[in-house]
DNA sequence: TCATTACTGGTAATGGTTTCCATTACAGAA
DNA sequence: TTCTGTAATGGAAACCATTACCAGTAATGA
């Protein structure tokens, strides 16, 4: 009685394995660079996999509430995903010409925002922290 | 000959002082959180001062570029703006529930994100650092 | 006052994202 | 394997904040 021993699919009854799914994870896998779902729906589209723009927004959305996948807006305001290496919290240095992405850690700037924000009495802290440049390949290549 | 003494007004032939241009100023100076376009609007509206939201826009991103104010985009996605009291570089502590906003300076950011930038050969940074969380008299509030 | 032309603002167009909802197809039960 | 309940799908329509148009208005300098 109760729980089947061999539970390692997917805990208890939560999402259903789709082809669709598959494909939008495999689609983000395929990129090192922040992509916006209508960029991976038309990558998906080109390679003959159909999948409605519809659900590559629905799985992009659920891969970020289960922390699979980070978000972030561009300086001119689209939503990019990306599907990072690693899962500990960290933010991104990208040049905003090719889209080259580093993951960036700093230990002192999350000292730094605790420390603020306690100081003038704010709780249940979060922080966006996205620095933008121009990558050295691009420098030289506009230079 | 040449220029006129008194050229306070505004430098050469740049921006016409407007009504319009006047109220959004005013307006924006009359809130101390950040506000959206269209609240700002309403704003105007409702007190009977007659400004169109094209217009209201208009002046928000003038005021921008010439940077006298500053933008940001909630983590919901809507872009506000805000009459800063200081004019040099500095980022915003924000309440996410009362909107109540306290602006923060961080020289170590300002050093470690330059320092990361160089490190991975990036050039022509920018950096967008916000930090989001709960006040405290809004944490009393819903405690 | 007059002419020049930047500014204004209503309306239409954009464009990314979400909502609807009828259809499809996983996945556990029989 | 077949049956079934229901989550997932996806095309179309709705949303909605922002922008483009452009004819009418008004600030400015002469
Ligand atoms: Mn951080
Ligand atoms: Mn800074
Ligand atoms: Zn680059
Ligand atoms: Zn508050």
């Amino acid at each position: 009685m109760g729980i089947p021993a061999a539970a390692a699919g997917r805990p208890a009854g939560l999402p259903r394995v789709t082809r669709q799914g598959a494909a939008v994870r495999a689609a983000l896998a395929s990129r090192t660079e922040f992509v916006s779902a209508q960029e991976l729906h038309a990558q998906l589209r080109g390679k003959g996999v159909g999948v409605g723009l519809t659900t590559v927004y629905r799985h992009l959305q659920a891969l970020v509430d289960s922390k699979q996948v980070d978000v972030l807006q561009t300086p001119d305001g689209q939503t990019v995903y990306r599907l990072c290496a690693r899962e500990e919290h960290h933010h991104h240095l990208v040049c905003r010409h090719c889209g080259r992405t580093v993951e960036i850690e700093g230990r002192e700037v999350e000292r730094w925002t605790y420390r603020i924000a306690e100081a003038e009495g704010f709780v249940d802290v979060e922080h966006t922290v996205e620095v933008f440049g121009t990558c050295g390949e691009c420098a030289a290549r506009r230079s």
